[in-house]
This record gives structure tokens, C-alpha cells and sequence, in this order.
DNA sequence: CCCTGATTCGC
DNA sequence: GCGAATCAGG
């Protein structure tokens, strides 16, 4: 593949709308991650409205001898970004019923923190409960490193199985479960107001 | 571990 | 110019 006019013009958007490389690569097809990257770099585009790192002064590379100064002369901005934030469109339909999930009396103790579904928030808990209708219900066996392990169901029984869905980055649960299972510690401070 | 972008350098 | 390999941070 190569880069056409309007793949990269479609890079150049995906990039400013702060899509990443891999989303990017991902949707132009045929290239890798790493392509875009470098693309972006090629272009002259590369750092947006402070992502990541903010300021690099990696100018030391350890590696490899850095004999190229590489001179740059104050690339001017035109553009004016209006530090936008990445924009996540996401708050789909928030259904507004959460009945199920009566009190189970699990039959062991070892439950993680179950939510009382009591001072979480209805948001989370609506995500959940909405959340383990689409789990993916998969047993113990398949349980992987990065599958979400929220127990649903009752252990003592055969109602049981884990949620399964893409876990979160070095959490043991999705998503939805993280936002449940690790309350910012502070759930219903003032309730209040 | 997964992901991100950044950089280098052989092609 | 291109992008895989590599580096570096989260």
C-alpha cells in the first residue's frame, strides 16, 4: 500500500481527532501502526494537543550516537487547536433499569466485593447489570490473563460462570467491572446537598 | 501484559 | 519516502 493523497488525508484527520496509530492504521488497512507513525512523522505533524508526554527531552539515546543535530526552525502553528479534548463518544443509551440482581445469597463467602447495588453508582451498576447480560459466561478453564474474572452468579451452584468480556490493562475485570469493583473510595460522601 | 507514541536506520 | 525494529512511557 502506499500513501495516496487520500489516505494520508484521511491519516491527517483520523490523527487530528486524536484517533490513535493503531485505530489509524487499523482503518487505512495495509499498513501497520507503525507506518502511520512514521507517516506522521514525515508529515511534519506529530505531537497534538499534549497527549502523552508532554515535553521529550529525550535528545539522549543511549543506543545509537545522535551526529544528527537536526536543526528546527520554530515550526509555526497555524492551526488553532482549542485544546479540544479527545471527545469519547461514547454514553451510549443508558437504559434505566437495573431490577434484576436480586440480593443473591451466594453460598460462599469468598465473593468479591458484590456490590450491595446499594452506593454504587446507578450508572456503574447499570453498566453491570447490563454488562453481564452480554458476558460472555465462560467458565474457570477459560479464564485467561486478560478476560474478566467478575464471578456472576451464584459459585454453588450451576448459575455460575465469569463475565469473560476484554478485561481492563493490568486489571483483573472489564470495564464495567473495574467501575464497581474499585470505587474511587468515595462513594456517597455527602449524599446530601 | 496490553497499549501508546517516538526514533532510528536499512531499504 | 517508507516502515520494522526498537525504545520509552502508561
Amino acid at each position: 500500500m502506499s500513501w495516496t493523497d487520500d489516505r494520508v488525508e484521511l491519516l491527517k484527520k483520523m490523527w487530528g481527532e486524536g484517533q490513535s496509530a493503531s485505530q489509524i492504521a487499523k482503518e487505512l488497512g495495509g499498513v501497520t501502526r507503525n507506518a502511520v507513525i512514521g507517516k506522521v512523522h514525515r508529515l511534519g505533524l506529530s505531537n497534538r494537543a499534549g497527549t502523552t508526554s508532554p515535553a521529550k527531552p529525550t535528545a539522549a539515546k543511549p543506543k545509537v550516537a545522535a551526529a544528527k543535530p537536526k536543526v528546527e526552525p520554530a515550526a509555526p502553528k497555524a492551526k488553532a487547536k482549542p485544546a479540544s479534548a479527545p471527545a469519547e463518544p461514547s454514553a451510549p443509551a443508558p437504559k434505566p433499569n437495573l431490577p434484576a440482581r436480586r440480593a443473591i445469597i451466594p453460598a460462599g463467602q469468598p465473593l468479591p466485593p458484590q456490590p450491595s447495588a446499594n452506593e454504587i453508582p446507578a450508572e456503574a451498576l447499570a453498566k453491570v447489570s447490563e454488562i453481564e447480560k452480554k458476558a460472555k459466561k465462560i467458565s474457570v478453564m477459560e479464564l485467561t490473563e486478560r478476560t474478566c474474572k467478575w464471578p456472576i452468579g451464584d459459585p454453588a451452584t450451576e448459575d455460575f460462570w465469569f463475565c469473560g468480556l476484554p478485561s481492563q490493562q493490568g486489571k483483573p475485570y472489564c470495564e464495567a467491572h473495574v467501575g464497581v469493583a474499585f470505587q474511587p473510595m468515595s462513594s456517597r460522601r455527602d449524599r446530601r446537598r
